[in-house]
DNA sequence: TGAAATGTTGGGGCG
DNA sequence: ACGCCCCAACATTTC
């Protein structure tokens, strides 16, 4: 038997569109598949609760692709040097493809097992095709990384687009079977039980590659043509919600990008809508742009003065963000949503952080880290870069005394309280016109509604005019 | 991819 | 008829 290639899965689980794989199958030897369950690698972000739930479905999805094509994937978890190491002497293979990563952790075990393997004579080949444009490529005029968004995009728009690669010959026969020991999928345990709060989840969302086609169909057959306006109204399924099949390489960007495309070149109508879907993309790109760049993004205010800056909140504040009872029913929706879910709505994730760095001025690392075990589209670099951008400290951030009134979002966005009722039940009773602000109603109104401030919802943890003064006031010092 | 404070304008009530 | 005031509506600036 010839010897096999090794096919190294990691933030890719698909079999389509996928170079390195392509490269592997090109060999016309056998491809070994293997993920690895990496939890040990200095300075790995170990995967939050919502995330391993999707891994699971993810993994138990592409390995039943694979073994309809008459192969395995193979389990197994520890630090990848040892193990694919071990593997390839195991299996005689002296090839291991695999796509890159962009976290810092992960070039750290790049560079390390190009070093660990080279020496035992195997060779790690990595590809690109998780992001449109590799971030070691693009630079400005000047020939730095961009660090504000518009020449970014600007610039990226200029360049030709990869087409996304051919399917690969995903022929019968060329996969390899029974390696041991491999691990069970359900030995690692990644599904929550007691108490299960994945309830349901099933049914919202289907993990895998054929998942991510249905929803990019569905969306570019509806959603997206009334995107640019339609996706700040939270009660609507009205974004793409195409970014946990994103982080998981479920479905490359240069797939979600040409569709989109040939969508609009269809439908001249849609060019505006599709254009606006398309930059969100760019927000992704450019959030992986400044993770590869500056590397400590996840760790440090990319803006210097915003070291000093003094996050009072604790844990109380923390807590009651984090439980959705902060007494204001937009913040409170959204944390509830996202418990509830593994999900939140763009718009309302803005409203959130928002609130929990400048009306409880809790250090925006900790909505980052609850952020990050909650979403099942958790991503380092989208994490990161979203929570700076919030707390006014990241590169071409949003300006700190942008201060997000949860009141005002919820009369614009949530206007009837669709969104608001969905997620808060206990306020389901009341009119309209208190739905966004509890405690403005009269004693009747409460009662009548079923509601006892304090008891079944929150009072508002702080008032929004004092909060927000004391941000600014905060801001000031911190800049003097 | 804000909100609040401040400034300007114009209609209407009123003496 | 006129000036004055109030205030809503909109624009600008400030944080």
């Amino acid at each position: 038997m010839k010897n096999p290639v090794i096919y190294w899965f990691r933030q890719d689980l698909r079999l389509r569109d996928l170079p390195g794989l392509s490269a592997a199958l090109a060999a016309g030897r056998p491809v070994l598949a293997c993920y690895i369950l990496d939890e040990e690698s200095p300075g790995v972000w170990r995967m939050g609760g919502a995330s391993r739930w999707w891994l699971h479905h993810s993994l138990t999805a592409l390995g039943s692709e694979i073994e309809a094509l008459g192969g395995q994937l193979y389990l197994t978890r520890g630090r990848p040097e040892g193990i694919l190491a071990d593997l390839a002497v195991q299996s005689g293979a002296d090839l291991i493809c695999c796509s890159r990563q962009y976290e810092p952790w992960a070039r750290q075990l790049e560079e390390d097992l190009h070093g660990a393997l080279g020496s035992r004579g195997v060779t790690l080949k990595r590809y690109g095709g998780s992001v449109l444009w590799e971030p070691d490529t693009l630079s400005n005029l000047a020939g730095q990384p961009f660090k504000v968004f518009t020449p970014f995009w600007r610039k990226c728009r200029g360049l030709p687009i990869a087409p996304p690669v051919a399917m690969p010959e995903l022929r019968f026969g060329l996969w390899q079977r029974d390696i041991r020991p491999a691990d069970e999928l359900r030995d690692w345990q990644l599904l929550p039980t007691r108490p299960n709060w994945a309830q349901g989840w099933e049914q919202r969302w289907q993990p895998g590659e054929r998942g991510a086609q249905l929803r990019l169909d569905e969306f570019l057959h509806g959603a997206v043509a009334d995107y640019d306006a339609g996706r700040n109204y939270p009660a609507r399924q009205a974004t793409s919600r195409l970014s946990a099949h994103l982080h998981f390489g479920e479905m490359a960007p240069a797939r979600v990008f040409h569709a989109a495309r040939s969508a609009s070149a269809a439908n001249p109508a849609l060019e505006q809508e599709t254009e606006k879907f398309l930059s969100e993309l760019g927000w992704r790109e450019f959030s992986t742009h400044l993770l590869y760049h500056f590397p400590t993004l996840p760790e440090q205010a990319f803006k210097a003065d915003f070291a000093a800056f003094p996050w009072v909140g604790g844990a109380r504040e923390l807590r009651a963000w984090q439980q959705g009872k902060t007494g204001y029913p937009m913040v409170d929706a959204g944390m509830r949503e996202l418990w509830q879910t593994g999900y939140m709505h763009n718009r309302v994730r803005m409203v959130v952080a928002s609130f929990l760095c400048k009306h409880l001025l809790v250090d925006w690392r900790a909505g980052q880290r609850w952020f990050w075990d909650t979403l099942v589209d958790a991503d380092l670099a989208n994490n990161a870069c979203g929570w700076q951008w919030v707390a006014g400290s990241g590169a071409d951030a949003s300006p700190y005394f942008r201060i997000f009134n949860p009141t005002t979002q919820g009369l614009k966005f949530d206007k009837a309280g669709e969104y608001i009722r969905c997620w808060l039940p206990e306020l389901a009773a009341l009119p309209d016109k208190y739905l966004h602000e509890p405690w403005t109603a009269s004693a009747e109104v409460l009662r009548d509604a079923g509601v006892t401030l304090g008891e079944s919802y929150p009072l508002p943890v702080v008032d929004h005019r004092d909060a927000r003064n004391a941000a600014l006031a905060a801001y000031a010092d911190t800049r003097r």
